[in-house]
DNA sequence: GGTGTAGTTCTACGGCGTAGATCAACGTAG
DNA sequence: CTACGTTGATCTACGCCGTAGAACTACACC
């Protein structure tokens, strides 16, 4: 048996996409999406950037695929008894998801706007499948059941949306209105926004969250109400 | 007098800001933000393509000029009396700018994530600024107003995302399964997605948009009330 | 006419996604 | 044991990109 690698493969050991989409995702996360490139993340696998459409065809795909697999993390509970709780559940998953890859964010919103719902890596459609479920459980009808995940996960992109927006300008300046750089607005054209310095800055993406679910769930429940007993 | 041109600027005319900006609207409305090349809008505005940068120092300032300009068109009315109704008119013409330029939605939703609060466009502000008179107006504290104007527009955005996410696959097939792409779906894994396929296909953004601000407006009505008396 | 200046255009660099050619390694057949 | 076909990895090359910096033009004013 020959213990020598072979000369071309720098590192020898074999692959998976797995590797790679996670190689991906972590150039993302450090360094933004505009940083990937097929040719950077061969670099980080020790490939040739060839190497990697073995697992993705094309650079969109490979996007998609981080797409998927930061969605991994967004368990959906179908049986729960309580969709409230279990779509709060979900609701922090997903914050959690956000806050902790903040540059797939974009990725997250937008690449469904490319790709025809039926086309999605299946990685994707698994959540809004699990979510019908539980609504349908829970006694909805599924076109209602659509209508609440709509709802619902417009409010969730719409949160994470804002929250990332939320960037401490100078962390070392302890006026709000500076740290913000709100100064450099002018005081008649934004007299509102200025003075919100202390408000923006002290921001709490979970207790808006909570706010904004409290807000949802109880708006929802006035406007659709279940139309069977759910089977218990 | 010479009536000759100069001979090494094509089209002569001179050139604003505006028409640049334009242009890229243009382009970006006809094929997408990825097609939006500096040397192809130099083409399309007959100039040389460093001579965009006279009017964007960057490439994402052009696309952040792009997203002001998108924006112009959201006007909100601060001193309306009756904010459910102008904040309803606000959200039906943020709608109806995301139908009319759906390929500037992904610019829309993730430029400002790119940039802190205060360093953003004007123009992209002033509605930010406008909302918040409205309610400041009508009789919440600057705080409350920001609250509101967080969730109306993360509604917002994740009504529009989701919304321009409903593609229809194949136009010419009746069959709304088959139009959709669905039955690519394996029965076992989206049981209740492939049964939604009539609903899925008879999308109503408008109706979608009511109902989402009837529970988004009743729910906040409850849970925030103005703290002063409105002054009349 | 000469000179400064502001605006425009040219050239070039390093990087990109990826098609297609090339090449190495190995299972199988003779 | 050799020859070959196949499969996957690697190389090369093409046409594009954003934009820095040099080169050039045209005009205002002296």
């Amino acid at each position: 048996m020959d213990e020598t690698v072979p000369a071309h493969a720098p590192a020898t050991a074999p692959i998976t996409r797995n590797q790679v989409l996670r190689t991906a995702l972590a150039i993302i996360d450090a360094d933004g999406v505009e940083a990937l490139s097929m040719r950077r993340l061969g670099r980080a696998l020790d490939r040739d950037p060839m190497a990697v459409y073995r697992f993705a065809e094309t650079k969109t795909a490979l996007l998609d695929g981080v797409v998927e697999l930061v969605l991994l993390d967004l368990a959906v509970d179908s049986t729960d008894r309580d969709w409230h709780a279990q779509l709060r559940l979900v609701a922090h998953r997903f914050r959690a998801i956000a806050v902790a890859h903040p540059h797939v964010v974009p990725l997250l919103v937008t690449r469904p706007l490319a790709t025809p719902l039926a086309l999605r890596p299946h990685g994707t459609l698994r959540p809004l499948e699990a979510t019908l479920e539980l609504l349908v459980r829970s006694g909805f009808s599924v076109v209602d059941a659509l209508h609440i995940y709509r709802m619902f996960f417009g409010f969730l992109f719409g949160h994470v949306l804002n929250e990332l927006q939320e960037i401490v300008d100078n962390p070392e300046e302890t006026d709000d209105l500076l740290r913000l750089g709100l100064h450099r607005l002018s005081i008649k054209e934004f007299p509102r926004l200025r003075s919100l310095a202390p408000a923006l800055a002290a921001y709490d993406g979970v207790s808006e969250l909570e706010r904004g679910l409290d807000i949802l769930l109880s708006g929802l429940q006035t406007h659709l109400v279940p139309t069977e007993i759910p089977a218990v």
